[in-house]
DNA sequence: CGTGTTTGACCCGCGC
DNA sequence: GCGCGGGTCAAACACG
């Protein structure tokens, strides 16, 4: 049995192996190519005729058995390849070790250079090719198994979000029931109190701050915790008509009158955003009564970004329904609804600004009660971090209100001009501008439809104060502020704690070390790397080692091609 | 035929 | 009370 071998230098390091051969047809010139050239490769050889070889057996070796002809030794593929014996010609291999072989002469120095040089070129063309064939095939497989973690992380951050919130529920004692709400009503007046099971509601989630404790009955408007600088002067009986279905909510400087859905918009999903009206009919009760739901879509987030798209592309489905000139604005403002889920109450409207119609204002409203896919991890959770800032009652109204740099520096210390609020509008509006950002990769100006990218989730997505989530999403939308993160983790501790929602603060202690390892990895990367595509593959390799899945990339096509429900599957 | 969009009508709050 | 403006509805329409 003829004995082959092969050897090649990687990295310095000479390395190769023998093989056996046999089956060599009898015809087999017995004389030695001494020009043969071995192509290294990723893919099977296929043997193009009868003078074939079969592999039958290998040996490794490494550091010895070096070419002892001085022959040439030919870089291919980044891989210097030394034919260390030849035996036959035509030598096909077809082993598991992927290797190919070409043979391109004879030791009769009869070869044509050119022809060689041709040869050579197409061999290496063709190992090109089976090389991205190779790397696409190997993509494929690390995008299913991105998929896979995320799913699994999705869903695990769902249960996980719906025992928190179970557990709070039961366990909270009373004392600790910060009164933030006055309400015109009380549970002893025949709500039923949802205390199970809520669905995951990721955007603009308020928190237990917030849409827990708007179920629980305080008469106490000299919390603390309460927007309003002055104690809120409630008139319930005088100002409203109706004081059994109303709640009269004072958030800050704003005043929303929150009213018990009607049957109809139960059965039909969602909460019309109509004005409050009067409305004495029996409150329905059930474990869809969600009175807060109807507070917190009176919060708003603003979104303002330079695109050509005619929306954002937040990975939510939406659904047009309406549109309407608004006064003071030539370009039409669209109504948009979410249809991911069958009763999500979020809205969006979608308008160019006036002044610029480049710059698209993108007002969101509502709460998801519905899974959400990745891609739309990272608007929810950035609208869900400014609507908390200003409905959970961590700042004043003085701050709040009075001075909305604070806002802009809680938010993104960074860039104390990213977000405002508006406390003109008719509802609390946080306006979180990403048009002044310096870099363009912060910029929604794309061809396709504009993309806000999502940030590597994970425990940074689910236990990471939402500033800081907003942070990590307006990092990867924005390398040039990523030092944000860096800001991100040398926020004032107490400041930062005293913004926290009492459930976040529980969920930031126990979960901080693993955030911050995955921020530190991802900020490592990014910060050392000034390419930003390998550095985004560093981080998102960092999240998938230790720490969690990354989200999306936001490389799918549409808008309307995630479905959360069905990632969850 | 199902789904999404368009668009005029309608409702409602608010200011005068 | 009336008009204005924001928001929504729903029939008609478009599209794949």
């Amino acid at each position: 049995m003829d004995r082959v071998g092969w050897g090649l230098t990687l990295n310095s390091d000479p390395i190769g192996f023998f093989v056996n051969k046999r089956n060599v047809p009898s015809s087999a010139s017995s004389t030695m190519n001494r020009r043969e050239r071995m192509l290294f490769s990723g893919v099977e050889f296929q043997p193009s005729d009868e003078n074939r070889v079969v592999v039958d057996e290998v040996d490794f070796f490494a550091n010895k058995n070096k070419s002892d002809d001085g022959l040439d030794s030919k870089p291919s593929g980044g891989v210097n390849i030394k034919k260390e014996i030849s035996h036959g010609n035509d030598l096909h291999v077809n082993t598991g070790l992927n290797l190919l072989t070409a043979n391109t002469g004879s030791d009769q120095s009869t070869v044509d250079d050119s022809e060689a040089d041709d040869k050579r070129a197409k061999n290496e063309l063709a190992i090109l090719q089976v090389e991205l064939e190779r790397l696409n095939t190997e993509n494929q497989r690390l995008k299913g198994m991105l998929n896979q973690v995320s799913n699994n992380y999705t869903t695990l951050q769902m249960h996980l979000v719906t025992l928190m919130q179970q557990q709070q529920q039961n366990s909270r004692p009373q004392s600790m029931q910060e009164p933030q709400i006055v309400e015109g009503k009380t549970s002893e007046e025949g709500r039923v109190e949802d205390k199970g099971v809520m669905a995951p509601r990721q955007f603009m989630d308020l928190g237990p701050s917030a849409a827990a404790e708007a179920d629980e009955v305080s008469h106490s408007s000299s919390e603390a915790r309460t927007l309003s600088g002055s104690p809120p002067n409630i008139d319930v009986s005088s100002k409203n008509k109706n004081t059994s279905n109303e709640i009269v909510r004072y958030d800050g400087d704003c005043k929303s009158i929150d009213r018990e859905e009607s049957p109809e918009s139960e059965a039909q999903g969602w909460t019309p955003n109509k004005a409050p009206k009067l409305n004495n009919s029996p409150k329905p009760s059930g474990p869809n009564d969600q009175p807060a739901e109807a507070t917190m879509r009176k919060a708003r987030v603003s979104v303002r970004a330079r695109s050509e798209a005619p929306m954002i592309t937040d990975g939510c489905q939406w659904r047009k329904y309406g549109q309407k000139l608004a006064k003071g604005n030539p370009c039409p403002r669209a109504y948009y609804r979410c249809t991911m889920a069958v009763g999500c109450p979020v809205r969006k409207q979608v308008q160019r600004c006036a002044e610029d119609r480049a710059i698209l204002i993108t007002t969101y409203e509502g709460n998801h009660n519905h899974p959400l896919p990745p891609a739309a991890m990272a608007m929810a959770s950035t609208t869900s971090a400014a609507a908390s800032m200003l409905l959970s009652g961590s700042m004043s109204s003085t701050e709040g209100i009075m001075n909305p740099n604070f806002l802009a520096r809680t938010i993104l210390p960074c860039s104390s001009s990213m977000a405002t609020i508006s406390a003109s509008a008719p509802f609390p509006t946080v306006t979180l501008d990403l048009t002044n950002s310096p870099n363009p990769l912060a910029q929604f100006q794309r061809s396709g439809p504009t993309q806000f990218l999502p940030f590597p989730s994970g425990p940074a997505q689910s236990f990471a104060p939402p500033q800081l989530q907003h942070l990590f999403g307006q990092a990867l939308l924005n390398q040039s502020k990523f030092s944000g993160l860096h800001l991100s983790q040398d926020i004032d501790h107490a400041q930062l704690a005293h913004q926290l929602l009492p459930q976040q603060q529980l969920h930031q202690g126990q979960q901080q070390t693993s955030f911050a390892d995955t921020i530190s990895a991802a900020t490592a990367a990014l910060t050392a790397d000034p390419n930003f595509t390998a550095a985004l593959a560093a981080a998102i390799t960092s999240i998938i080692g230790g720490n969690g899945p990354p989200s999306n990339n936001g490389n799918e096509s549409s808008t309307n091609t995630s479905n959360g429900q069905q990632q969850q599957q």
